[in-house]
Order: structure tokens, then sequence, then C-alpha cells
DNA sequence: GTGGTCTAGACCACC
DNA sequence: GTGGTCTAGACCACG
């Protein structure tokens, strides 16, 4: 498979997001392992660094923390604890600029919903499993 | 009137976003002259560069076009290229990845009317005249 | 008729270009009046300071000479003054760096005479009677 | 080795143009790193902001992407989209003014052979291995 | 180490 | 008056 990343946005953040994707959507449980930095980065073919840094930010969102010599864990509470504070800061930081794009382009629901459905199916390839 | 930056973005890229939302919004008609590099500095206490790099910016997506020593122009066909590139972009690149969002924090589209609602009224400061 | 500016060039330049053109082509011969600046700039929907500008600068050629209150006037010998001068000019700062481009795209001078032919239809309306 | 600029174009656009030719020559190969701004703005004794400017520029023109933190690569398929590119702005945009000139100065093969060749050897110090 | 953004200030060409 | 180019220097985010 290939990874493939939108460069408009930061390498790091972008891996911190999927992590988050994979906790709201139950992917990952609380109490299950994050996959291994080592894993990662080689699945990725991005620097372990990067990776790290990655995880770093979960830890100071206390969504996850780390065993010494065992790995990183989702804390209890993480969904939770997600599903508040990023309903919030989308709401207010992302969603009000983007309700303005759409009114300024005159985009139907209709149309919203198809493009949503056309590219769902390319994203569904790894969620397959739950 | 006081003018706030959103720091996530560059300024200059915030300055093209204005101009692109003042011809979408028939604010700015085709032929019109963009307000100048100066003023546009100073009003917004930023520095000229950067806001002439947001208007090269515009000149090469063929949107404004340059008179020597008379200042920038809107462009024929401004708003249509806009309304064209402009949708395929954002329904491509970023609707996707909010909509996705949406589903996954299990936003109703209730709430979401009314974040956009309450957002709305703090910018409309300016439009009242068309 | 319409007149299109290529904007790479000041406008003065091409004004003066266009002059040079005529004289060369025999157009204007040595003695005779250039168009007035007045009609120039009506004609050409330029600001009567540029063509002014344009006109000056052939002066400190020496290839026109202006005759207060009658106007400028084509001097003895500018053809052969422009033959001379140009030809350097032209052979050694221009043509250089375009045999070069021609060499590094590979172009044939069959493409090249085709191009040329092309483009010389739109540019005889106004030479017909010289 | 000391680097010359022809002051009649900007700085930023006769780097553009180095890298251009680059290109189209083979010296930079598809997936080739850029030398670094940095590097090349110390060796032409020159602002980085200048080198930086003529590098943005083959970013929007595709030409090359930027890998963040990693340096500006060569895109693939940069030499063909050159190729196209350029062949067709040459012939349509510059080079029919220069047919104009050369036909109108009665300029024959001969002088436009000698005079390449006389320039060409000015510029080959730096080009034997491929 | 890489590129990216911004500032302050200078100078130029053009109309 | 307009935009356009360049400099010098600072600071930042990224890998």
């Amino acid at each position: 498979m290939n990874h493939e990343w939108h460069n408009s946005q930061p390498i790091y953040r972008q891996l911190r997001d999927r992590v988050v994707a994979m906790i709201l959507d139950g992917v990952l449980k609380e109490g299950d392992p994050l996959p291994s930095v080592r894993n990662v980065a080689a699945e990725y073919r991005v620097n372990p660094l990067t990776v790290l840094k990655a995880y770093q930010g979960l830890v100071t969102e206390q969504l996850v923390e780390t065993k010494r010599g065992l790995g990183m864990f989702v804390n209890d509470g993480a969904r939770n604890l997600l599903l508040k504070g990023e309903r919030q800061k989308f709401l207010t930081e992302q969603w009000p600029r983007v309700a303005a794009t759409i009114q300024r382009l005159g985009l139907t629901p209709d149309e919203l919903l198809k493009a949503a459905a056309k590219h769902r199916s390319s994203s569904n390839t790894a969620k397959k499993e739950h």
C-alpha cells in the first residue's frame, strides 16, 4: 500500500490526526497499544523522530500514556475527551470558514453529499475490520 | 476598524483569500482596481511586500492583471474562473476531510447550522452596500 | 482597430520600437513627420506623456529631430544609423540567448519558419500602402 | 568562478531560467534535489529571498516540488512539461518578434550562425561531464 | 540542516 | 502616484 501526504499539513500533524481518527472510529480502544514508532516509521517511510513527535503530542494532550519499555497506550477516557475537545475546536475554528466558503460558492447539500461519498470510498481500505 | 489575523495561515494567504471573497461576493467587479498595495499595507498595518506577494499570486492565477504605473485590476472572467476552480478545489481537497471529521464527531446538521449562524454575524460589518 | 500591448515591455519602449520598425520598413522616410503625439495618444489610448517619452528617446538616439511648432521629423541618415546600430545590438545582446533557446528546445528551421509565417499575417494590416 | 547578471532581467528570473536550462540539458534529472537556497545564495552572492522567489516560481509551474525540511526536488515529467510549454511559449511569443527583426535588419543565416557560434564558446565552461 | 514568512527600508521604472 | 526588485536580518516550523 502507498501512503500519500497532503503537503499542506506537516507530516507529524497528519500522523497525529490519523491516530485520533482511529480512536474516534473505535479502531483503537482505550488500553490498546499504539503501533510502535519503528513500525509506523518503516511503513510510512518517514523519519522515526517525526513519528515520535506526533506521539508525544498525544501524550501532552493526555490521550495516551507511555509505559517505559512497553510502548504507548490509549488512555481511559481518551475517546470522550476527544469528542468534547475536537467538537469545540471544529465548530469554532474550522467550520465557520468552511461554511462561509460553501455559501460563497453556492454549493448545494446535494453536491456536498455526492463529493463526500465519492471520496469516502478511497479511504476505507484499512478500515474494514473494527 | 480592527483587523485580526488568524495566525494559522500566512498573512499573504489571508489577504489573497480576502480579495477572492470580494470578487465572489461581487464587491469587486471585473475591471475594478484592487485597493493599492500601499493602502492595504497601511490599513492592515502590514509590510507592503506581504500585500504585494498576495497580489502577485492573484496575477499568476490570472484573476488580476497589472497595468504599469496604474495599479492592478480584476480580469474579465475572473469570477467565473473562480467559481469553477475554487468549487473543484474545495470539493476534492478540503471538503472530503471536513466531511469525514463531521461524521466522526457525530455532528448533526442542526449543530452545524447553529455554529455557522453564530459566526456569520461577526463578519457583516462592512458589507451592507453592494 | 484594437491595439494590444505585450506587458512584458514598457509601453513607451513598444512605441519607440514601432517607429523604428516603420523607418526600417520604409513606411516612414527621411524627412517625413512623425505622427503627432496627440494623435498617437488618442489612437492607442495612452497617456500623451508616454508617447512623448518614446519620441524624446528617438531624439537622443539622433533618429528624429523636433522643429518647434511643427512637429518631429525623421533625420537624414536615420535608416542607415539604425541598420548599423540595431544589427550590432541584436547580434550581441538578443540573438545569442535566442539561439541557445532554439538549440535547447531542439527546434528545427522548419518549425521556426512556419511559426514566423503564421504570425506575419496578423501584423500586415497597417502595412499595405508604403 | 564569477557569476554575471545581465541586468535587463530580474535576478530571480535569471535564476529560474538557469534551473530550467539545467533540466532541459539533463544536468538536473527528475527526482534530483535542487541546490539548496542557501548555497545558491552564497555562491552567487545574492539574497536568499531572491533565490527562494525563483524556486517558488518553479513550484507553481509544477516543475519542482518541495519536501518539508528536506529541500526541493525536480518533479517527474518536468522535462516533458517544459519541452511542451516552453516551445509553445517561445514560438508564439518570442520568436515572431525576433523573426520580424531579423527580416527587418536583413540578416542572413550566415551572420546569425556566426554570431551564435561566437557566443556559445563563452558558456560551456561547466558543462563537460553529463 | 531545509524551506517559509515577515519586517524595514532602499531604489527603480513606469504612467 | 503605481507596482517591482533587492537587501539585510530575524524568527519559525519541519525532519
